[in-house]
DNA sequence: GTGAAAGCGCTAACAT
DNA sequence: ATGTTAGCGCTTTCAC
């Protein structure tokens, strides 16, 4: 054993906390100076092979790795990743939400996560994201304001919208072509022979629910059909079974109910055969969006808009990396087209 | 207006980066020393309330705000806490994400997320936010080696883990009583007249899923009642699906089913109803456990056992305020109790 | 390609 | 209660 009997750390060992190793430690070993061991671990530095292969060494010996704290402070970036999110009550969320955790991680990228229901919470997430210096920004929140997107510009954080139109500002969007998808439910319950259309909203200054009820509204005018009664059900189950409520009470009777998603589908179906004994899709049509696992379900087996969550998450992390950094970059804008799947909440054509 | 023609910013202005002004900015404009200002933005820290007015005025003047990550490398916190999950899928997690997610940014903390699928993963993911130096961390994921664990109580990180019991490790747990929740079952089940029950099991190696399993077993056959024939079900809609085809198989067949979760009970119950034209609760009882919304639907109406998920956040975000920073203090243990929810998917005592 | 020196913005130790 | 000094661990000029 080697023994260091009076190392009690000498003058300057003001007991340095539990803290690993340091460049200083690993450049010590491997004979050269700090320098080179952050150029080392530095992706596109220049330098030598075989002087990287003795620092890799000593590096892995001493079980160092690079301090990220440390790091970005002076680089001024963090390999961290915002999510600002409006809420995870529709799964459809939580898979997404979990689909960027994974990819991010994979490309060894930290998330930073924030929930927030209205546009001043994100305002605050957004802000505090900032002061933590996260690279990019992905929000699948209903809301931001213009000034919160500018304060990322400023900060020189790139900021994409996911499932969110983008007006006038400088941020990019990827999203499902809402419109189209819309317009295919249209067709679908015309085709279907459905007369009497109505649309359960979400909420109404969100730009999903009012894409897809324009792409609803515009595509049944344009086949002579009358405009569609709307009630809100606001995005959630019970105002789902809410507005199948309101909408059983008019006159004439829809036959057929659009709803924003799947969550309020569900709940329009339950409320039409629990609450009222109707049949689905006999007595009257419903159709959703987003296509969620359970929509699949044989309780429900739900005629549904399938967004492409898997690729709008592909979509997007490639738009971060080609973003990433580079604030002055103009905004890009990707749409996904949906599928209409069919299923038996709605009759054959 | 008040130019300052010649300020090119003098011999030292290696044009500053973007970045906001600093406590020296403040310092300078309240008339005070840097450490005073810090010492403003510290809580605890012994300050003149006079001179504390004055720095946050002229903090507030130039919009000043701590960099967390400087702050980070010399205090060795971060004012971040890990969370760790295993999964999105049970409607549950999200629903606990979103709850931590809250009440952290109100007391102005940050999250960082992860999801591991397994116990490497997890691993890995728990040491990539140690070197961010993250205050705590909270699992909720299945598994996490000791390994890991030490190495959080190394760096002076408190780990309570969320609904999984911890064995021989340094770590906090808060999780509702399973085993209770099993005997609940297996009593209510008894009280109802039924004989042959069966159990669905999620993970194997997840101590929610043994906790429940063995107070099932054991309160069944304090009652007298024969052992549950087990099948697995993995935690998932599918899995219930297929355990519940498979129990249809056995002789005897099972007249009441217990499902570790909610999911997998919707599966059994979607299978029965649909796949094979049976009634439930009057050809088979099924029982759920966690409460999930869907589980009040009317497509389900799902007899189960609620989890406290609020009180459960509450009380594991106080353990933290408890424990943070006392790496030392030993861990603590806490168990809150479900509470069977009567529905229509049992049939009455 | 490599090293020396300067400092990112902050707080902790020590002195007063 | 406040100021002074040192330095967290790293990257980045700037020389060579």
């Amino acid at each position: 054993m080697n023994d260091a009997p009076f190392d009690d750390g000498g003058p300057k060992s003001r007991r340095r906390s539990v803290s690993g190793p340091t460049s200083a430690d690993v450049a010590r070993l491997a004979g050269v100076s700090r320098s080179t061991v952050s150029r080392t671990f530095t992706p596109g530095a220049s330098i030598d092979p075989v002087t990287a292969a003795r620092v890799r060494a000593a590096a892995e010996e001493l079980r160092y790795s690079v301090d990220p704290l440390a790091r970005s402070l002076i680089s001024r970036r963090s390999d961290t990743v915002g999510l600002v999110m409006g809420g995870l009550e529709n799964p459809f969320y939580p898979a997404v939400a979990a689909g960027f955790m994974e990819r991010l991680q994979q490309r060894d990228l930290r998330v930073m996560c924030h929930v927030a229901a209205d546009i001043e919470a994100v305002a605050d997430g957004v802000r505090a994201m900032l002061r933590y210096r996260v690279d990019a920004l992905i929000v699948t929140a209903s809301g931001m304001s213009n000034a919160a997107v500018d304060d990322c510009r400023r900060a020189g954080v790139t900021v994409i919208f996911f499932n969110r139109a983008v007006t006038l500002s400088a941020a990019s969007s990827v999203q499902t072509d809402n419109v189209a998808g819309g317009r295919a439910v249209a067709d679908h319950l015309a085709a279907c022979g459905y007369a009497r259309p109505a649309y359960v909203a979400g909420l109404a200054n969100a730009s999903t629910n009012r894409d897809r009820q324009a792409g609803f509204t515009d595509r049944l005018a344009e086949r002579r059909l009358p405009a569609p009664r709307v009630e809100s059900g606001g995005y959630t189950y019970e105002g789902g079974c809410d507005a199948a409520t309101r909408l059983l009470r008019t006159k004439p009777r829809p036959d057929a109910i659009f709803c924003a998603n799947d969550i309020m589908a569900m709940g329009v179906l339950d409320t039409l055969r629990h609450a009222h004994g109707l049949s689905v899709p006999d007595d009257m049509a419903v159709v959703g969006f987003d296509d969620v696992p359970m929509a699949g379900w044989p309780s429900f087996d739900l005629t549904t808009v399938r967004q492409r969550r898997n690729r709008m998450i592909e979509v997007t992390l490639d738009l971060l990396d080609d973003l990433r950094g580079d604030a002055e970059a103009p905004p890009v804008h990707r749409l996904i087209p949906g599928r209409l799947i069919l299923r038996s909440s709605t009759r054959s054509p």
